[in-house]
DNA sequence: ATCGTCTATCGTCGATAAACGATGAACTCT
DNA sequence: AGAGTTCATCGTTTATCGACGATAGACGAT
């Protein structure tokens, strides 16, 4: 039927979804989601020092983090304000489990 | 409770996870398990055909889902069978639900 | 035995990711 | 004003990804 090379309607919420799971595809990622837990906004220095790693390489995963829509992102100069987005959050793992529905349903209808 | 540098009990088990993460963050990848759903097998060329990409690089995204453990392969000679791992796709979802579950958890209980 | 088909792998190339240090901007405090 | 903090970005280096063509192995059919 459809490839995924359709554009119209079909290929930009899987690049949405493609690149929220690869934002999800690093342990250091989510170790700062894990820090970012409970709803409580962190500023970068809180991660840096949970992380052990160097701060620009923080700075760049909080970056790929809020790019990809799951953390929400409030830059006060001096303590900028990194927050998870509960509900796109949810939302990837809403699309997941419709994955793994699709890709396990028993095909006994029409086929 | 643990961080991410916990080696001895956490570490493998997240390193599982963001694998089986960056084998689903492609879109090439999710139509291929499309490909595959419903608990049916395919060959190679079939999901060549699918998927308007060289034989090589199809090949190449297959290797990756088996090496992440979400596909099974059957290395027949003629027709390889690829097949879906319905339990450990349920797996993925369920560990990306318990992600979500702990970061939107609100910090009373325990942690 | 030979041809055609299907696979998997190799080698290559450009692009991207991951990590770091260094730097500069902006703010707070003394 | 000046020192100290915090943060984002730049530039660099190394490693990996994504895609392809080419190739070799294995099988079925002729």
């Amino acid at each position: 039927m459809n490839s995924i090379s359709d554009t119209s309607s079909c290929c930009a919420p899987v690049k949405d979804v493609t690149q929220k799971l690869a934002a999800l595809s690093h342990p250091a990622r989510l170790e700062i989601l894990r820090c970012l837990a409970g709803g409580r906004s962190c500023c970068c220095k809180e991660v840096v020092e949970h992380l052990d790693l160097a701060q620009s390489t923080v700075s760049q995963h909080l970056k790929i983090l809020v790019e990809a829509g799951l953390v929400r992102y409030a830059p006060e100069r001096q303590r900028s304000r990194y927050e998870i987005d509960q509900a796109a959050l949810a939302a990837v793992s809403a699309s997941v489990a419709a994955l793994v529905e699709t890709c396990c349903a028993v095909e006994g209808a029409n086929i």
